[in-house]
DNA sequence: GTGACTGCTGGAACCGGTTCCCGATGTGGC
DNA sequence: GCCACATCGGGAACCGGTTCCAGCAGTCAC
């Protein structure tokens, strides 16, 4: 374990030359420059990060908080940061934030503030109004994506645009009796995404002069959570919907996978749409809104390297919204029969 | 940002003080110490793990080291390990190693050497031998989990004995014609796995008498994988096996729809097996060897923070073999018909 | 020849903690 | 009354870099 001293005496210069020419900062001649190198491969050299990032205030490191890992949207969103702050010379530090309180607040108190990062990228987490503070407070930048936190730029996908253009699709095809199998509004986690996508399947049915009785059911955002729910919601043949606009790709196949079970054919008496561009959606030839996760990661960090260059007081508070499109699969036809009635107004 | 000495001078009391005050290391007497803490608090003190660490010599950081973020598996690890390192007051740094030779150079040359972590979890890579050399050169503990690397103390479950394990349950309910669907054993990211489980099957497949033509097929290890690998291997009923050993419950889960897709029931004309535990397992009645990924990672961060502990030079080179056990679902059962021959010795 | 300027280098201060060491005080035992 | 010892607090060195500043040589313009 070298310090820099030592390159510097093998080198046969001082520290302060060995450091810009390591560096490259300030004048150094193109021979002491080489020298010095050389010094430091013999010698093995690597800086103490903790000893630059005292003096300099960076630490070249930035935070993650993200509220799950294993799932795929999140998954892809921590990958595509990955990949680009690798890329910028950055690391990167996890912090898994649960809606448990005390390990919020200990993941806030503990480790954020502890001048260790950066730069912090917030992933579809719903933030309390304190905890907003606290970050702001750090005089950091943030960006947050998936879901908009006041006052901070942030990165997403318009999540009721989204839903309408699903729901829309299940509408055009000459569905009536639709429903919207999501996410819970009430839900501390998942940040307004559910009541976002809600709206738009709402808004969408409202256009198109639609009332629906039964409209929603709330499942967790997985295919456990997707078969569940489509076992409960599909059981009866005469209230059964038509269409089901699934709030992501996972719960759309667990739908699937109990509609199967049910012996509901796909897509002749059901039509299941979600959204996400999920890559299990090509194998179970689901009709889905797509969206790229891993490069809304790359996006912001795209923003955050941005705002961490360009020191001048310009706080970009601004709102990114990434562009979605309808990929239509084998899931989704036209209405054939109505077991029932339709609810149409 | 308050700093230490703004701290001490509050408190009346010199820095010396007041850091024993702070990290309760030291002789301070009560008095004096509540009176430090009231004034840290006063002014919102946190230390800067900058200086600390550049003066102790440890980071409170970990590195974890991780071919996938977007697998079941590795996100159950990573997940495991976050939540014991936030536990134990350390933060995580990710870094995903991929196959690519450039960024993987990268990640060890630049990031992993550069005195930032205070120890490595190594999550199912296969390490270069130059790799193991630089890791351990770094003189930091380092903990490998899902396979072994020699002179490492790892953690992982016996693949051989799990897929001997998964075959004999095959075998048991009556199967001869079985095939394993899994890995490529010459895939260079994931680490003898493969290999593994190929050898538990073979062996079971070996020591019941029973020889098998096409005994594999490799597949990703996804549901989309298995998938693929499925609809190859089930499309003619005459070659069909009727019994599948998958390589992980994703593959096998792939393998049960595309069996669906071909109209083959399960398990009365197919019997299919899993390894993992996967929540979907259970969703799709898939039998299959459970084992715990999450308790994986927590584990592995104990053994790491023991080895951080305590400094003695005894490094542990210990394996640690994690048990699996079977769990009987819907997929498998007794053979029924033989669409051709079996071919049995 | 002098002054201004550029290119380059070294000395030293500094970042913000931790820890060694020494001195001061108090307390108990003899 | 004195010594040994435990408790407590402060001064200062130190961790390993970066950067400011001063200084020096060489070049060019006048």
């Amino acid at each position: 374990m070298s310090i820099l001293a030592d390159v510097a005496r093998i080198a046969g210069v001082s520290k302060s030359t060995a450091s810009r020419a390591l560096s490259g900062r300030g004048y150094v001649s193109e021979d002491t420059r080489v020298k010095v190198e050389r010094a430091a491969a013999e010698l093995g050299y690597v800086v103490s990060t903790a000893a630059a990032s005292l003096v300099t205030g960076r630490t070249r490191n930035v935070g993650v908080v993200i509220p799950y890992i294993n799932r795929w949207y999140f998954g892809e969103v921590l990958e595509g940061i990955e990949a680009s702050l690798i890329q910028a010379g950055y690391d990167l530090t996890l912090y898994r934030l649960s809606s448990d309180a005390d390990l919020r607040r200990r993941v806030f108190d503990y480790f954020l503030v502890r001048k260790r990062v950066d730069a912090v990228i917030s992933v579809a987490i719903a933030l309390s109004p304190n905890e907003v503070h606290m970050l702001q407070a750090l005089g950091k930048p943030l960006v947050g994506i998936g879901g908009l936190i006041p006052g901070i730029p942030s990165l997403s996908i318009d999540d009721v645009e989204t839903a309408r253009l699903a729901t829309e699709h299940l509408i055009s095809l000459g569905h009536r009796r639709i429903m919207h199998v999501g996410g819970d509004q009430h839900e501390q986690m998942d940040f307004r995404v559910h009541s976002q996508r809600y709206i738009g399947f709402q808004r969408a049915l409202t256009d198109a002069g639609i009332t629906v009785e039964d409209d929603f059911r709330d499942a967790e955002f997985s295919i456990q959570g997707g078969h569940a729910a489509g076992l409960a919601v599909l059981g009866d043949p005469r209230t059964r919907p038509t269409a089901i606009f699934a709030g992501c790709d996972e719960i759309a196949i667990g739908i699937m996978v109990a509609a199967r079970q049910l012996g509901i054919a796909i897509p002749h008496e059901l039509s299941v749409i979600g959204i996400d561009g999920h890559p299990l959606a090509e194998t179970f030839g689901l009709t889905t809104v797509v969206q790229h996760p891993g490069d809304q990661g790359a996006r912001a960090v795209e923003l955050l390297l941005g705002q961490l260059d360009a020191t001048p007081e310009a706080p970009p508070s601004e709102h990114i919204v990434l562009p979605t499109t309808l990929s239509v699969r084998t899931s989704t036809a036209a209405r054939r029969e109505t077991p029932v009635t339709t609810a149409s107004a």
